[in-house]
DNA sequence: GAACCGTGGTG
DNA sequence: TCACCAAGGTT
């Protein structure tokens, strides 16, 4: 649920979904589709089928019992490698560096003095959060949480607060003067309004609403482009977010 | 590596 | 008003 997702919007959430599914057995019980109505307006949907995919993984092949080992967490679907990493680390206590794009935008202000992070890069980023990751398996678990907790509250992205920072004094940016960011630019995001994403949003959104096949009369009041919406469907098709009923009708996947 | 995938808060 | 961005992952 945290993936590109803030927390604050991911709690309640959370709490409704644990309070439903208590394990990964409960969430396998049940189809698919419940995920993803579950999800609601949580944001990429996909990550609930995934989810849903990973509690049958972890039920068939594990034993019901979500893995420790990095490794084994990565062959779960949705899951990768901030996410295998987070799991060993504060579920399970292991020593791993857990780099999310709070780690990487302290490690780029505090130590390497630059005002943004470069474009997130899995070997550069591990190599430099290992080097700052203490011996101490307990004090590794703590590191990596106060680290993404000082960028998410403190070093944040816009309008970063140095006055209340705990590591200001050291902060190489800070020493530097506060420069510009001068490196690579990043991919700027797609304006939203208007483009196939709305669109595959709208017509699951009404998938959502109700436990009734969805028609193609219905989908066709949901957005005027004819042909945005044939991709959007055809995608959420393809995906496994929709499945054809009968000749069509659509609905959120039953089996 | 780059495109794609939602939704809502923020300044 | 709107660009930016948020505990990323898959293809």
């Amino acid at each position: 649920m945290l993936q590109q997702t803030p927390v604050t919007r991911v709690i309640p959430h959370l709490e409704a979904w644990l309070t439903r599914w208590p394990t990964p057995a409960d969430l396998a019980a049940v189809p698919p589709g419940e995920a993803v109505r579950a999800w609601a307006t949580l944001g990429y949907p996909r990550r609930a089928l995934w989810l849903h995919a990973a509690a049958v993984e972890i039920t068939e092949n594990h034993g019901g019992i979500v893995p420790q080992d990095v490794g084994v967490l990565l062959t779960l679907t949705g899951i990768g490698d901030y996410t295998a990493r987070a799991v060993a680390a504060f579920a399970y206590g292991h020593r791993h560096p857990v780099v999310d794009t709070n780690t990487r935008r302290v490690i780029a202000r505090c130590v390497a003095g630059q005002a943004e992070p470069a474009p997130p890069s899995r070997t550069r980023d591990l190599a430099a959060m290992n080097a700052l990751l203490p011996a101490d398996v307990r004090a590794a678990a703590v590191f990596n949480a106060g680290a993404m907790e000082l960028g998410a509250l403190v070093c944040t992205s816009a309008r970063p607060r140095c006055a209340d920072c705990p590591l200001a004094a050291l902060c190489a940016w800070r020493a530097a003067g506060y420069p510009e960011y001068q490196g690579q630019k990043k991919t700027v995001q797609k304006k939203f309004a208007g483009s196939d994403r709305q669109v595959r949003g709208l017509i699951l959104a009404e998938l959502r609403s109700t436990r009734h096949p969805v028609t193609d009369a219905e989908i066709a009041t949901l957005w005027p482009d004819p042909a945005q919406l044939g991709r959007a469907l055809s995608g959420l098709l393809s995906d496994g977010l929709a499945v054809r009923v009968a000749a069509g009708s659509y609905s959120l996947p039953h089996e």
